[in-house]
DNA sequence: GAGCGGAATGTTGGCGCTAACAATTCTCCA
DNA sequence: TGGAGAATTGTTAGCGCCAACATTCCGCTC
């Protein structure tokens, strides 16, 4: 009358003639144990179609294998690179991710996405949600949680791996100002996303170091297509434009649109610079000279540093005297002392793709 | 010396002064706690920062409130959108999602990654990878997971959730006949894709009903603007091509560029229709007309019918004489006798959005 | 005020697994 | 051949929680 409830260690051991003990030893690759033994361990566990209880050995390793990710907005296509990155890595380290959608972008939707994760015990937590609100709100999670935050901007007083977002606005800008342009205008992304902040200063200071006046930027409240469309009407009548640096390429295009309909040709009348580099960028009309950052690897190096702060806490069984839970936790502080902790930031570049979408002034 | 281990519930008990079970039941909203006890116990939740240990709660209740999302590529809009959808619904539902991408396109590779949810004890799957390779291999999954497809054509012998390719395409192909154009050229998505299939059908389907020649279609490897601007190079000398049903945007993008390069104009010599209806279509030089499908709302629908499939196997904990593992689970045949199962079967049905992109040919 | 029934709480027994320790083999050399 | 010591296996005791059953408490009725 038994059903034909999973079948569980103990009937793989009866099957395989052994304790239920040996079984757990093979399936966690114990050096002492019989090659034969281990065969017949094998055949019983095919024969049944075991597969070990996951809670059961969570509840005594006290390790889940499982990391979370916190998002804002994963359709955009810089979000969406990133968690396909980390998944990528995540699985080649035997890691499961959750992924947790902010509801909005206020403090208490980041820490309760936090929250939810943390209920379901995971083991560190990577945040891919680059706006100021969210990284203010971040600090106040309680330091035993590893966190790292990625393309967050590189400023942020937590562990982060970001592209160098400044250095790639100064270069696009400064590769304008060669061309000859006497100032480059900015259409700058939305102020609450460091990324936005970062690539404006990386702008300015081009302009500055040049001695070139600057003007604007031009703010906007989304990435949209939209937005670079209705500023690029508002600037395409404006002859002193003939250089805009775009906060990334969705905006480049609708700006590129804007100032085509009013009947000024790029590059030859202005030239634009997008920043991303997403795959259609390359088929613009005219091709897109842009920023390129590799999301991927931004994905896959925020996981490997995550992995390590994990690492650093020792995963204590809790046997052993663990001083507290051994799932999630920073690296400790260098020192005892008074001392802030080390956080770990790592920092990519940038480079500029250049296409069609850049020349020099006309005279 | 206990260390400052995580608290557990014998610790909330003492300090409240009762039983752990009696913390259970305030935990659980049991009715029969009086007022004032579950108080005190809240008080000493929050007192302590107890956090209930979700694995020792999976291993007695057998549930994990967590589903698996099974996908190849979250970079592209589409799936990443649907991803999206997924994650908003499964919240309000109380749910986790954890995703595992694709290594690769083989059976194989999507045998593994459900293999890897399923040790995760996920309690149902949602794959989104519309793939024939992958709806070929879902069908090797025990019927025991709970699946669906979602995005995945509308002809899968699996629970499903999609847009309805064909008539999305076959109202495209008939507006521009209507238009007055002798036939329609279409750039198919790649073969493999169940998605490009149907489309292709549609396109079809409206030719023939129309008596309209039919040529083609053009084939492609990929959904790239790369594919429909290699495309474009090669008709945009044709002059018997008067409009180019696309089977994205992105490849319309591409199209549009290799088109209008060669010195003709979009829509005035040639009209083109995409699908998807991405954010940027609006901003395409000219605007696109385009097939609208809600992608988020697909995926809220898929979740939905997998946690209908998950409810109506009852989660019955281990007490009772369960049938199987109670996570996970198809909905039972209709009869008991050798009738198919009822695949539940959800269709969407997409919009054309009319933008600039298409117009009356020339005479 | 004894007795009854239901409400509120407590006690006990696993869920399936791993770690520590105990017990049993083997190996090999004195 | 008799062990010493290593290799292999088994036994026991939880991990933190929920469900069943047991117990206590309370408000009533007669």
């Amino acid at each position: 009358m038994d059903g034909d409830r999973a079948p569980v260690m103990a009937d793989v051991a009866r099957i395989a003639g052994v304790s239920h003990q040996t079984v757990s030893r093979v399936l966690n690759d114990h050096p002492n144990v019989r090659a034969a033994t281990r065969d017949r361990v094998h055949a019983a566990i095919r024969e049944l179609g075991y597969r070990p209880n996951a809670a059961a050995r969570t509840l005594v390793t006290r390790r889940t294998r499982t990391l979370g990710v916190v998002s804002f907005n994963t359709t955009l296509y810089g979000p969406a690179s990133m968690l396909h990155g980390i998944e990528q890595a995540a699985k080649q380290q035997g890691y499961f991710v959750t992924v947790a959608a902010l509801a909005a972008l206020d403090r208490r939707s980041v820490l309760d996405a936090v929250e939810r994760l943390r209920d379901q015990a995971v083991e560190g937590i990577i945040v891919i949600a680059p706006q100021t609100t969210v990284v203010g709100a971040l600090a106040n999670v309680p330091p035993e949680v590893a966190l790292v935050a990625v393309g967050c901007g590189t400023h942020a007083s937590l562990a982060s791996v970001a592209v160098d977002n400044e250095a790639g606005a100064e270069r696009a800008t400064s590769y304008l100002l060669d061309l000859g342009h006497r100032t480059v205008h900015h259409l700058a992304g939305p102020r609450s996303w460091l990324d936005a902040q970062e690539r404006e200063a990386g702008w300015r200071r081009a302009l500055e170091s040049r001695g070139a006046p600057v003007f604007g930027p031009l703010t906007s409240g989304d990435w949209s297509a939209r937005t670079g469309y209705e500023h690029g009407r508002r600037i395409a009548g404006d002859p002193g434009v003939t250089a805009v640096f775009c906060a990334n390429d969705h905006t480049a295009l609708g700006l590129l649109r804007a100032v085509q309909l009013a009947g000024r040709r790029v590059p030859e009348d202005i030239s634009v610079i997008g920043f991303d580099d997403i795959p259609e960028a390359e088929y613009f009309g005219p091709p897109l000279t842009t920023v390129r950052q590799d999301f991927d690897e931004l994905g896959r190096r925020a996981l490997r540093a995550l992995i390590e702060m994990i690492g650093e806490a020792a995963p204590s069984p809790h046997h052993a005297q663990h001083a507290h839970g051994p799932s999630m936790s920073r690296p400790p502080s260098g020192s005892p002392s008074l001392a802030r902790p080390v956080i770990p930031r790592v920092t990519i570049e940038p480079s500029l793709v250049v296409r069609a979408s850049a020349a020099r002034p006309r005279r």
